[in-house]
DNA sequence: AAGGATTGTGCAACCGTTTGCGGTAAATTT
DNA sequence: AAATTTACCGCAAACGGTTGCACAATCCTT
């Protein structure tokens, strides 16, 4: 009782008593088609609602009109907010997204691109995973002629376009911002040397520092290794009993931050009074907390969109060359746990 | 310089002399086929590295190895777990997810579900948004014989699988445990009352409260009508200066726990000294605040893995009349918020 | 009025695989 | 030795569109 037999062109042809080709060539407005052919069989079509199989469309044309999208994590509010505005680019050209994840592992990263790969995906946006280096399950995609962008975690050894936040912008903003707002010994809470992001906000924030003319010191530089809420609690406890403990702290991410405000508050310390904190990503979680956390946007549905821009025009025009590189700005969102001076109220 | 011509079942043929449907039917070992042309036939296909065109395949066997998943956000912990769960079990059993967005907004769930009901899904697992009702869009996969699979927000008016979790007994429990930490006066911030499951919720929180014989009152449930942070601050307002106010107040979600905490904090009442707080959902945030939030968790990732298992066993069946419902149990997560007595050390 | 240009349509190949059916040669049975 | 079975393999249609090309009919030249 279920499937119906879709409508083909054949049928329409063959009711309308015209050839198929016809059909085919009226239902896209071919020149060549009269009018008067091509309304008849646009009305026929119409109220008999026929739909293309996109399947025999697609394999005709040799392409889906999906794209592939990974990212190292999904449950992450940074990442699906790329994934948001992927989504809603990609459907409003017509492209649907498949979605998958690394989990921050090589091998997955491998298994899901080539998941994708076999025909199933005109394109792949991706943020790659800690452990990639080389790539050559992203080259397989160059080579078969399916478009590549990198974006947000990105390696330069892939000849791809790439979408990144201006990280050492928006650190340097940070870190100024509570140099501005009157504290001066500014320490940073880090992620891994080896991601780029990482190492690009730490230059941020000794730029910022060295603008302004401050003491900076190695030991007021601490390096998490799975930037958790319980190594910025780590951190601030040796930052602050350390012996020039600092009255402001620049985190990698809100969460090191909440781990560094919980310290803070624990053993007393007044927020943003004695010690400011800038987190980083604005998670949702920034606004919520108290004191409310003061955050660097990077804009990732913003991201999404560019991101998947720059792919489809690639996959419109069968390019696979292009290697631009797009730089978001950021934004400074000021609240509470930075704030001395009252400049709003 | 790319697109390489790949490799087809007619090129192995010319080469081998043999013919094409040979070749197809060595490559799946055909019990018609001899051993040796078995061999030489994988032999060659290995070592020039063939891989079947799935396009073609899909378009001749009328199905794409990709599930569809519609979700009311995306950016949401809860619903990125279940993603995550989805994608974990789909490509265990070598099938694609593409991931939609409604927004809570029907209009753009049905653009969603038509742009993968044409041919580009072989089924669909879907939480409706609020403004579902009849739910006609989803019935069309229906008729074309694509199983669909509900989760979480479900309608019962859909003859269709549904995973949800069992949000009743999860309330229940989660006052319960309340009662039992010694709070006596138990208020409830709930949701609308047209979703199910902030209605399952409230039953529970009710039953709990029969159960031990406490008071029950109806201005100690406030119905949130966007479930925000500052819903939750503005209700314990009104429910710490109403003229019964509650000891312990049991939310409709973490968020909303994050209000009534920053209220009660920015009041001076000591939690859970002086009000016990328990949220729902177990957000990543609930660890990380302080003090820290008790909670439900509701095993997303689990909701994402069974529902896709019901799905794919649907499809694999061609099965389209199934409406079995799954139930998960839910998780008591017990942190500070909630806890009076010492019972861990 | 004859030739060429224009307009509209259909034929048939094609995309790469799958699969029902028929056919041949060898092996087995009687 | 004839009849039947078995083991292999190929032909060709099918899936549902797209598209190059040929062709017929009509129109416009001169």
């Amino acid at each position: 009782m279920n499937e119906k037999k879709k409508l083909t062109l054949k049928d329409i042809g063959r009711e309308l008593g015209i050839s198929v080709s016809t059909v085919s060539r009226a239902l896209k407005e071919h020149p060549d088609i009269a009018q008067e052919t091509i309304k008849l069989v646009k009305d026929y079509a119409e109220s008999n609602n026929y739909v293309p199989n996109l399947l025999a469309v697609n394999f005709r044309k040799n392409r889906t009109f999906n794209i592939g999208l990974i990212v190292p994590e999904l449950v992450h509010h940074f990442f699906s907010t790329v994934i948001s505005g992927a989504i809603s680019e990609a459907n409003n050209q017509g492209y649907n997204l498949m979605v998958s994840q690394s989990n921050d592992i090589l091998k997955d990263e491998v298994l899901a691109s080539r998941a994708m790969l076999n025909s199933s995906v005109d394109g792949l946006l991706i943020s790659i995973s800690n452990e990639t280096h080389e790539g050559k399950h992203i080259l397989e995609f160059l080579e078969k002629g399916k478009p590549v962008v990198q974006f947000d975690k990105i390696t330069e050894k892939l000849p791809t376009p790439k979408v990144i936040v201006d990280d050492k912008d928006g650190a340097s903003a940070a870190v100024k911002h509570l140099i501005e707002e009157g504290f001066t010994k500014i320490a940073h809470i880090r992620g891994r040397e080896d991601v780029k992001n990482a190492s690009e906000r730490c230059e941020g924030y000794k730029n910022a520092l060295k603008v302004a003319g401050l003491e900076n010191h190695d030991y007021w530089i601490k390096t998490c290794i799975k930037i958790s809420e319980q190594e910025g609690y780590d951190f601030t406890k040796e930052l602050m009993e350390g012996e020039n403990p600092p009255n402001g702290i620049f985190c990698i991410t809100d969460l090191v931050a909440l781990g560094s405000m919980r310290y803070l508050k624990e053993n007393g310390y007044a927020i943003p009074k004695e010690v400011g904190i800038m987190g980083f990503s604005n998670w949702m979680l920034s606004s919520v907390v108290s004191p409310r956390l003061s955050s660097v946007e990077q804009h990732g549905f913003q991201m999404g969109v560019e991101s998947t821009k720059l792919l489809l025009e690639m996959i419109k025009k069968q390019d696979v060359e292009s290697i631009q590189t797009v730089e978001l700005k950021t934004e400074l969102i000021v609240r509470e746990s930075s704030r001395m001076s009252n400049s709003e109220m």
